[in-house]
DNA sequence: TTCTATTTTGTAATAATTACAATTTAGTTT
DNA sequence: AAACTAAATTGTAATTATTACAAAATAGAA
């Protein structure tokens, strides 16, 4: 159940804790880039003892070892992605939905820009999403 | 002196009032993406009637007259440029610095991604700056 | 089993932003 | 030029996300 978690931490000599274990497993089975308050409250739901700093914390350590990424899409609260790799994301503005982009781009795998030593590159788009346009759509036949 | 911000607004139809022609001159004059704080700490000395209020809703209704841009590069607070047009951006995770990066990029004009309708792209790198990075070197050499 | 550095936990503090109501004012109308 | 009014400004309070911190718990080593 959690072995592949475990190996997870393990491979990246880090403590193998239930909060660590659960919010590895949230994130795999959510890919819906979510913020802290989500990723807790869901989890303290079946791990009533989990505290909301343990999910910070737990994050950043994950974060410092490359085995999450953070997103900074959308202006309020940090959005958390379990795929680390670099690929980028869309915001809906109307329903807040991130979604995966798959794009190549030229500028992605840059180590160097303008002489600056890269080491994070994050692509954003923001607008409406295509199911927010649809119901926009169905919307002006009422009226 | 501020005849070319009142004529931003104006082409706007915006209303001419004092603590807008101020951002407008703050930002025009200082192209390294201030925050809120930065804005209004600056302004409040010259213009001592001035709300951080103010300054919150000036800089909303000039982002969506599409006068400035905002940036959530930073994940703690929005960034803003007078500079509207789609560039990339680079945050030095030492020293804070936001720097513009000149980079052409083929997905910058997409305004359709996956089906969605996109409004606003941002090309975010993060890593260390130039600068830090020959601060780090010479360090070295004091121990 | 014992030990200890690390992690978890809960609470308090901080920082950024938003909500809101009262006051002021830019631009229009008279 | 005075009156009007919708919009903007202001100050304060509330909210939200995050960080600081110290005490308790515990994973993994000895
Ligand atoms: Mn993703
Ligand atoms: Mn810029
Ligand atoms: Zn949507
Ligand atoms: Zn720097």
């Amino acid at each position: 159940m959690y072995e592949k978690y475990v190996k997870i931490l393990k491979d990246h000599t880090l403590k193998i804790t239930s909060p660590r274990l659960e919010i590895l497993k949230y994130l795999d089975e959510h890919h819906t880039h979510p913020n802290v308050e989500e990723i807790y409250s869901t989890l303290k739901k079946k791990y009533p003892s989990l505290s909301r700093t343990t999910v910070y914390n737990s994050l950043e350590i994950l974060k410092k070892n490359r085995i999450v990424q953070s997103l900074t899409i959308s202006g309020s609260e940090l959005r958390y992605d379990i795929d680390e790799r670099l690929h980028h994301h869309f915001i809906c503005t109307h329903c807040g939905a991130i979604l995966d982009i798959s794009i190549s781009c030229p500028n992605m795998d840059k180590t160097i820009q303008g002489g600056h030593r890269v080491e994070e590159v994050q692509g954003y788009f923001k607008g409406v999403c295509k199911k927010c346009q649809t119901k926009e759509k169905g919307m002006n036949n009422n009226g």
